[in-house]
RNA sequence: GUGAGUGUAGCUCAGUUGGCAGAGCCCCGGAUUGUGGUUCCGGUUGUCGUGGGUUCGAGCCCCAUCACUCACCCCA
């Protein structure tokens, strides 16, 4: 019995590797240019920092944390999110006082137990991004910004941003105990869960996508009604700024996260495209957090995106597919000799060579040339040897010409880094 | 944790009342000397998820088990 992978963790294969490494590139591009830089923290943690931060009554850290004592019975979490860590490390190393202002981004895996479906893993990949040190509306809606535009640069157009704020420690438990109460006298039209939980968590309730909760709550007071001041002043500049910036949006008032340090500005990009999963990317202000995880009383505000849904949304791409600029057709011995030469030298250069190792027919070479989609063939046989002249074949246009051997190596580094950045020229205008 | 569905070639899937294990794609070779994409011809590929049971005979019927998928739930 051969060993298999684990329920829920998937191997990414050369075959959809394109898709990812796009997402990965864009990302760091699209973020590079908001002056965000890349931080790389460990998969695994002490459990104590994610109970302190997601919350201990979560469901994420009631029942989907792989936390495991290690031979020291401490215990340890695989990451079951990306911005406790960050934060972590942040505090750790003092990051703050370095800069005022800290951006920053990540990328990699992380771990829920959850019943695998659609765009849902146990092993899966976020793409993430931080602003700690500011509580400036016009942060917020940078950050949206950011959000926005890598969306746009991926090509990945079926989706909506939507927005909502859920108050600061002033305003939020006032808020709480109006809806509890409101809630408190429909209890019979709720679903069995929230019935349960409109106690602890009354906020999942109004979220709940059940018919009878939802009809019940239809009219339930809104977070964005209960608002103090100043969570109302943010709220209304970020949403100026956003118009400002021509970004679109909606504003949804029963969006609530999973996560309970969330404060003031929350958001969710999210789609039909997914089945059952609706959120490709979501996130939000999380102003007492760092404090709260012993680090001094700063603001933060930050996103993920699911990369297994951003790549469902992509799809799969052969434009993304890395192709060689050439193959070596060569036949018979003295051929294959060279043309092995001139594929490594080429290779040394920078150019993406193929070539056969079988000894197929010139017909089994093209053949398979065609299929990798090598944009050039050289053809090399015994009469071409002799004559100190190999004939390249342009795949595309079905041309041939004769190519001195001699002076072939540099001929082709010249023409295929020049058709290179031409391919490059190509992607860049696409987005 | 709950529910439903599906397991047959590398992939997508047929398989009749229980009677020799199939198709398409992929891969390999060929269609007058050494030229791809279209077409035509030929060929390779199997623990029928696994273990039992019924039967002269099981891919098909029965029991068990495992895996996967989707949905609930939750969320990126």
């Amino acid at each position: 019995m051969a060993i298999t992978g684990i329920k829920g963790m998937n191997d990414i294969l050369p075959a959809e590797i394109a898709v990812w490494q796009y997402l990965e590139a864009s990302a760091r591009r699209v973020f590079g240019c908001y002056g965000f830089n890349e931080i790389r923290v460990p998969v695994v943690e002490k459990t104590e920092l994610f109970k302190r931060s997601i919350g201990e009554t979560t469901d994420i850290v009631e029942k989907e944390m792989y936390t495991f004592a290690d031979r020291n019975d401490h215990s340890l979490t695989l990451r079951p999110e990306g911005t406790a860590p960050v934060m972590r490390s942040l505090i750790q190393h003092k990051l703050f006082n370095r800069d005022p202002l800290t951006k920053l981004y990540y990328m990699g895996p992380m771990f829920r137990y959850e019943r695998p479906q659609k765009g849902r893993y146990r092993q899966f990949h976020q793409i993430g991004a931080e602003v700690v040190g500011a509580d400036d509306p016009r942060i917020d809606a940078q950050v949206l910004v950011m959000l926005c535009q890598y969306f746009a640069e991926v090509g990945i157009t079926d989706v909506s941003l939507q927005l909502n704020s859920l108050g600061c420690k002033e305003c939020r438990p006032a808020y709480r105990e109006a809806l509890i109460s409101y809630l408190a006298s429909r209890t019979d039209a709720l679903c069995e869960d929230c019935q349960r939980r409109f106690q602890t968590n009354p906020l999942r309730v109004i979220d709940c996508k059940a018919v009878g909760c939802n009809s019940a709550t239809a009219d339930a007071p809104a977070m964005i009604d209960h608002l103090c001041g100043h969570c109302d002043n943010h709220f209304h500049a970020v949403r100026r700024t956003l118009d400002d910036l021509e970004v679109d949006y909606e504003i949804n008032p029963r969006m609530v996260r999973g996560l309970d340090y969330y404060t003031k500005t929350t958001f969710e990009m999210v789609t039909n495209n997914l089945g059952a999963q609706n959120a490709v990317a979501a996130g939000g202000r999380y102003d007492g957090l760092i404090q709260e995880l012993g680090g001094p009383a700063l603001p933060g505000i930050g996103f993920a995106m699911g990369v297994e849904r951003l790549a469902l949304l992509k799809g799969e791409d052969s434009q993304l597919v890395e192709k060689p600029a050439l193959f070596i057709a060569a036949l018979g011995e003295g051929a294959q000799r060279v043309a092995f030469i001139l594929m490594t030298r080429l290779q040394r250069r920078g150019v993406r060579v193929e070539m056969d190792y079988a000894g197929r027919s010139l017909k089994a070479q093209i053949k398979r040339a065609d299929k990798l989609g090598a944009a050039h063939t050289l053809i090399i046989g015994e009469t071409e040897l002799a004559a100190g002249a190999g004939v390249l074949r342009d795949m595309t246009s079905g041309d041939q010409e004769p190519l001195a051997l001699s002076a072939a190596e540099d001929l082709l580094v010249q023409r295929l880094v020049c058709s290179r950045i031409a391919l490059d020229g190509a992607l860049t205008t696409r987005l």
